[in-house]
DNA sequence: CGAATAAATGTTAACGGTTACATCAAAATA
DNA sequence: TATTTTGATGTAACCGTTAACATTTATTCG
């Protein structure tokens, strides 16, 4: 490959020309812009970027953590941050970390080991946040859609609480009393936050948490279907499942279709997340919509803005949430 | 940063030494081996791997261009890229192009201007490729998925025409006659093996294929959704449809039953890709099963093949598929 | 014990850009 | 014309690491 001394040569210029046409056109003579253009040319020169960035210390270079790739709801978050960091002149190096640690870590190291300038993170995750904190104090990284409740990261958002208590309200305006639940991954604090808003809301119906109808799920579609056949077992049985995604809520009114039950009119089935899918199940699933595609654009630009030094205190942005009632979620049966 | 000659200093010892008790640990002394270690702990001392690359020329990155990560099917490609590159000490650089030129072009610079060593294309895209030609020969870069049909890069692909002809042919051995198709997106050679697939299978029925029977899709639910409001008002209405991907079929299907059509009594539904909703939709959907992780795996080793020199001839890796028949086909209403 | 050999370590030049500073020529001013 | 100012260009140091080569130190053997 040509680097800058073959085009200086070629031009009978100084290397200090051939970078300056390149980076300030306007400090050269133009006769010479021409000689370089023309050297640049003929000789298929393209600039090695890697020695650009490790002399600037600059990598343009953004890397995100994702749990699953194959997610849905990641996907189109992804989607965003792909634009918004296009917009800046960087590039997103994704990780599919599938909840393994030795990824995460793997590429998290990115930004200390000068690959990467910062990290965004889409899932809260302890261990790993405080190993990426040294003596300068913290790595540039952003906590984007699954957070930390008390974080020193900028952090985006929803109000998963209020948002759980949202539909879990609606449920009980249409009646339901036996309200069941298939959770989110154990230990991820969305899970608990979406719990909480569930017990709020009965709280605040005045009912009691009935515990055992608390089922675990993972967010594949597969661990909807196998809670499914849990609740089904239930006596009495519920008459409304809230899941903490739409693939859960999927496989769970897949189960119950298999069983010979009607959605809604003998079990309601509300998701979480609004993917593309839920509007062309069958029936449609109500489920809460977020901003999917803006949340990676906040992501980035919280992360632009701690990397440019613009931010003082880290922020909470908190996105809006929208119940899409659909036809999954009905009366009551008496 | 601390970077190896503070290293150095602090272990009292040269550079070199540092160097080579991190690349060759044997060939420098116990005793220096471990001033140095205890050097590097106490100043947290991070090799700068940009400089690495630099010095190296190998960045050990890998772009891979995909038309929408969204695409569940695709995400599950990326899972399995994403696996064998770490196993071999690479990282995937995701590119979301949305089939906009303009980012494809971005990303693939990245290897001409040595950020990215390599470069996988999901897309057969042929503009793309004639720019990534130079006088040195062609770009490492591998095709997979979907493929041109006369290419110099090596390509991992499915028999995508016997496929659809499978497809099609389970669809004529339950008795369908006027079989819809979906198609993908225009100028994707895959649309074209698959609609090829079509045809032959129908003319090896003895049967000639009405043009007025194929739709165009682009493979989201959407369009899958729009064109069966077309099929719907065909006369005589098809019995039966295939659709180029299982998110096209997924949203025709919702339109059928919007529109009071059981599935598959009164018209049978066929996808391709087998993604995870295939199963849990309902009815479960007849469709192909692509070995989508493996795809991933084949296309990066292929990949690094070609880095590593190891490749003569681009060869042409054909995958396997299977039919998965569902609840989604089944015999012809009379 | 000294020479030959092996092992460990040090010195330094790359890698390909950018840019501060030096230099030089031309234009402007006195 | 001599002097200053301005603009264009060149020279060389630097970013952090690696590795070829030089040098020193330890070991083996006659």
């Amino acid at each position: 490959m040509a680097n800058i001394r073959d085009v200086a040569q070629r031009a009978s210029v100084s290397v200090a020309t051939v970078s300056r046409t390149l980076q300030h056109p306007d400090r050269v003579a133009a006769k010479s812009r021409e000689k370089v253009m023309n050297a640049i040319a003929e000789l298929g020169y393209k600039p090695n970027l890697m020695a650009v960035k490790f002399r600037s210390g600059k990598t343009q270079n953004l890397v995100v953590l994702v749990p699953a790739v194959s997610n849905v709801f990641f996907a189109r978050v992804i989607s965003g941050m792909q634009e918004a960091a296009a917009e800046h002149g960087y590039a997103i190096l994704l990780a599919n970390t599938t909840g393994n640690e030795d990824i995460e870590q793997q590429y998290a190291k990115m930004v200390s080991t000068s690959q990467a300038d910062g990290l965004i993170q889409l899932r809260a995750n302890n261990p790993l946040d405080k190993s990426l904190s040294n003596e300068f104090g913290l790595l540039p990284m952003v906590n984007a859609c699954e957070v930390m409740q008390d974080t020193a990261f900028p952090v985006v958002t929803l109000d998963n609480r209020a948002a759980a208590n949202a539909m879990t309200t609606h449920l009980l305006e249409l009646g339901h009393r036996h309200i069941a639940m298939i959770k989110g991954p154990q230990s991820s604090p969305l899970t608990l936050e979406r719990l909480a808003g569930y017990r709020d809301a009965l709280h605040q119906a005045g009912l009691s948490v009935d515990e055992s109808l608390l089922f675990p799920g993972d967010f594949t579609l597969s661990s909807g279907f196998d809670a499914a056949q849990h609740i089904l077992s239930c006596s009495p049985r519920p008459t409304a499942v809230f899941c903490e995604n739409d693939e859960t809520a999927m496989g769970a009114m897949h189960a119950f279709k298999v069983n010979g039950l009607r959605v809604p009119d003998d079990i309601s089935v509300a998701g979480f997340d609004d993917i593309a899918f839920a509007q062309y199940c069958d029936p449609p699933l109500t489920t809460i919509s977020q901003p999917a595609e803006e949340f990676g654009r906040t992501a980035v630009t919280l992360l632009l803005d701690v990397l440019a030094g613009r931010i003082r205190k880290a922020p909470r942005v908190i996105m809006p949430f929208e119940l899409i009632a659909r036809a999954s979620t009905g009366p009551a049966p008496q």
